[in-house]
DNA sequence: CATAGCCGCCTTTTT
DNA sequence: GGCGGCTATG
């Protein structure tokens, strides 16, 4: 796209160099946004705002990064803030901490955390688990606290059964997660948005602190956030949000688009700026995505101006199936490789993660080098949650749910039952568990040899925490070595093939990172810091590797080549998202953001069929692909297919004992089921279904071919 | 109390 | 298909 020597369009021109007040610009993609942003704050501080009276809020910390790079690119001293939102209340929050009634040295819960949490929360309010499942339980508590709603309000607001069984859980979970002393991801905005909106002195101070506010990708935030920035703008008014409604795709996890159609009424004095020139991608590509995007009704009309000439081409193409697609793909990516297009040019996104699997497996085979955009999965692993566990509970002994993680990882000999006695003991004496393990001497019930297992464990704890104020890396190597987990994974069986070790090396590796880059490096900022990573932050773009990611990952990212897969009906749109209109549109906005990435190549493609939980099944073409100026390749039939259409041809019909086994009311046996009855069966070929009553009760519906269905 | 193995649950996207 | 939790066994 543009590089920063370009010059700037009339409209960017304008956007860039607004002065005070509020401004709102309706970006489309590759419109060049982000570099208005990054002008506009150079602008700023070059017109004499001091550079640490600026805050920008961007969506991912990579694009913080970036975009903190260019401000240093442009000649203009560093110093202004940015970040996401997330980690801004993360400071807010730490510094005002006695305001808002928590401890500064709180944890911060990640989404498994989380669960475990409103397990205990379910067992504590004691709620039939059965209909109310975790997961569900904290998408409801999720949105409640999106929208600023706290357990009491919502008891009294909420009417019939559900809704008084979600009260009770999540005042349960809320009380636990006091007594943790830790938050969960929208804690941090719910809590920072209330003391912005209850408490002045603390407004005025970050009025006064940040004299300017942008915001990037203003159609995705939420309630909470649209709540907090509003209130840090509130004595001055200086509020700049940038963002584009086609390209809203987080409405699941609370993003309000209103807050961006809306913005006018807000503000009723806002310029309003619109970029609608596009300069990333082709007008072949282009015009793919608007006639996509113009099938959402609910959307107010905006054009994509192309303006770089044509070039490259625009693909669909039909596979057989998720092997033989990764297969098409990889051999068009090895084409471009050898035409000497770099890897870091290609990307290749899906839908849902588990599609990156035979991408990948299928770039191992031909040897090329990829990227998997998804970081948080280092972070899940068991042996760093481990190391992880450590390190919360040196910081905030309080932390139970890290506590009860480590406390016999590795095995010391404190099981269950000495647990639940101290869990006891602490709960009718007022402590904290810690605090009960540390005064292990008084609980009688205990034997010795317990005891002496839990004043070992204290007694490790406390060396630990002598060691906190040094290094992170070194503490996280003392930690490793010393509470056991070094020689736990390195004995026998555990280290097949020794990689905990090594990603515990990767730990340490990327903690001496930390410590070079951070302002203040500390164990608790740390711990902090590491929480807010997300997918997206582990794409490098420096490296020659093909990206996979999903579709939501690619949001703010463009490549010169990009190939969008499994585009198939109940993948994109998702099956789970064709209840309603809005999801259906948002899944349509989804598809745009993929394909707007595209800078020269797009190469679309679904399948005939598709592995699904293990189960090969026929896969139908998206009916978005049906909206786009693009025709459906003739879809081949396929070998098995061939032959199986040949035979139904020829040689009219012929039982065939594979094919038509089984009649109504016949006895038959499955593996697991036991036995059954055929209720059913639906003739269909090589997809034939039989429906089959079984002895257990439960009646299953097949496909023949895989039920393995024996006669009895 | 530790361990292995099995069963059952969930399974979109993510800060 | 994958993980966490539960149970049975040592």
């Amino acid at each position: 796209m543009q590089n920063t020597t370009t010059q700037l369009t009339p409209s960017q021109e304008k956007a860039v160099n607004h002065k005070d007040g509020a401004l709102l610009v309706l970006a489309g993609p590759g419109s060049g946004k982000t570099r208005v942003i990054t002008h506009r704050i150079a602008n700023l501080i070059n017109s004499g705002v001091a550079p640490y009276k600026i805050c920008a809020i961007t969506f991912t910390n990579k694009a913080a990064g970036q975009m903190n790079q260019r401000v240093a690119e442009m000649g203009t001293s560093t110093g202004a803030h940015i970040s996401t939102f997330h980690s801004l209340c993360v400071r807010i929050l730490r510094k005002y901490a006695q305001f808002a009634a928590i401890d500064s040295k709180f944890s911060i819960y990640d989404s498994a955390d989380q669960k475990r949490c409103m397990k205990q929360a379910i067992k504590k309010a004691d709620i039939d688990s059965k209909s109310f499942t975790p997961g569900k339980l904290l998408a409801a508590v999720s949105s409640l606290k999106n929208n600023l709603i706290d357990p009491e309000t919502f008891k009294t607001q909420s009417d019939g059964f559900y809704a008084a069984k979600v009260a009770k859980v999540y005042r349960a979970y809320q009380q636990l997660l006091n007594e943790n002393a830790s938050l969960d991801f929208d804690d941090l905005l719910m809590k920072t948005a209330l003391l912005l909106r209850d408490n002045q002195q603390v407004r005025d101070e970050l009025n006064d602190r940040f004299m300017y506010l942008l915001v990037d990708e203003y159609q995705d935030t939420n309630h909470a956030q649209y709540c907090i920035a509003k209130s840090l703008v509130a004595n001055h008014g200086n509020i700049c949000v940038a963002g584009d409604p086609d390209q809203s795709i987080y409405r699941w996890r609370g993003a309000d688009i209103t807050n961006i159609l809306a913005f006018e009424k807000d503000w009723p004095d806002a310029t309003v700026v619109k970029l609608e020139e596009n300069f990333r991608s082709t007008p072949d590509i282009l015009s793919v995505a608007d006639k996509l995007i113009a099938a959402n009704k609910n959307r107010k009309p905006k054009s994509l101006i192309p303006v770089r000439p044509p070039a490259g081409k625009v693909e669909l193409a039909c596979f057989e199936d998720e092997q033989e697609e990764a297969q098409g793909v990889a051999d068009k990516i090895n084409n471009l490789i050898r035409q000497g297009v770099s890897a870091r040019n290609i990307a290749v996104f899906y839908r849902v993660n588990a599609m990156s699997r035979a991408m990948e497996e299928c770039f191992v085979r031909n040897q090329m080098p990829y990227q998997i955009v998804r970081g948080v999965e280092f972070y899940s692993r068991k042996e760093i949650r481990d190391i992880l566990a450590y390190l919360k509970i040196i910081v905030n002994p309080a932390d139970e749910i890290a506590l009860l993680r480590i406390i016999n990882t590795p095995a010391r000999g404190i099981g269950k039952v000495t647990i639940d006695k101290v869990r006891r003991y602490a709960l009718t004496h007022g402590l904290s568990f810690y605090q009960a393990l540390a005064k292990v001497h008084a609980i009688d019930s205990l034997s010795q040899a317990h005891k002496g297992r839990i004043t070992a464990f204290v007694k490790m704890i406390e060396n630990f925490k002598k060691a906190a104020p040094d290094s992170v890396s070194q503490l996280i190597k003392k930690v490793f070595v010393e509470s056991g987990l070094q020689s736990f994974f390195n004995s026998g069986k555990e280290s097949d093939d020794n990689s905990a070790a090594e990603n515990i090396n990767e730990l340490i590796n990327a903690a001496a990172v930390y410590e070079r880059h951070a302002e203040q490096p500390s164990l608790m900022d740390y711990l902090q810091q590491i929480s807010l990573f997300s997918d997206a932050d582990s794409y490098d773009p420096t490296t020659e590797r093909v990206a996979l990611m999903t579709l939501h990952a690619a949001k703010g990212l463009e490549f010169e080549n990009v190939f969008i897969i499994g585009v198939e009906d109940g993948l994109l749109p998702h099956e789970r998202s064709a209840e309603s209109d809005d999801e259906l549109e948002e899944e349509r906005r989804l598809f745009f953001v993929g394909i707007t990435r595209a800078e020269t190549n797009l190469h679309i493609s679904y399948t005939r069929y598709r592995t699904v939980r293990g189960q090969y099944r026929r896969a139908v073409p998206s009916p978005f692909l049906y909206e786009l100026p693009l025709e459906l390749p003739h879809q081949q039939p396929s070998s098995r297919e061939d032959s199986y259409d040949d035979f139904d041809d020829d040689i009219s019909y012929e039982p065939d004992e594979e094919v038509v086994p089984f009649t109504k009311g016949q006895l038959v046996k499955h593996k697991k089921f036991g036995l059954g009855r055929v209720e059913q069966f639906i003739e269909m070929g090589q997809n034939s279904v039989i429906v089959v009553k079984f002895k257990a009760g439960q009646t299953k519906t097949l496909m023949l071919k895989y039920a393995n269905l024996t006669k009895v």
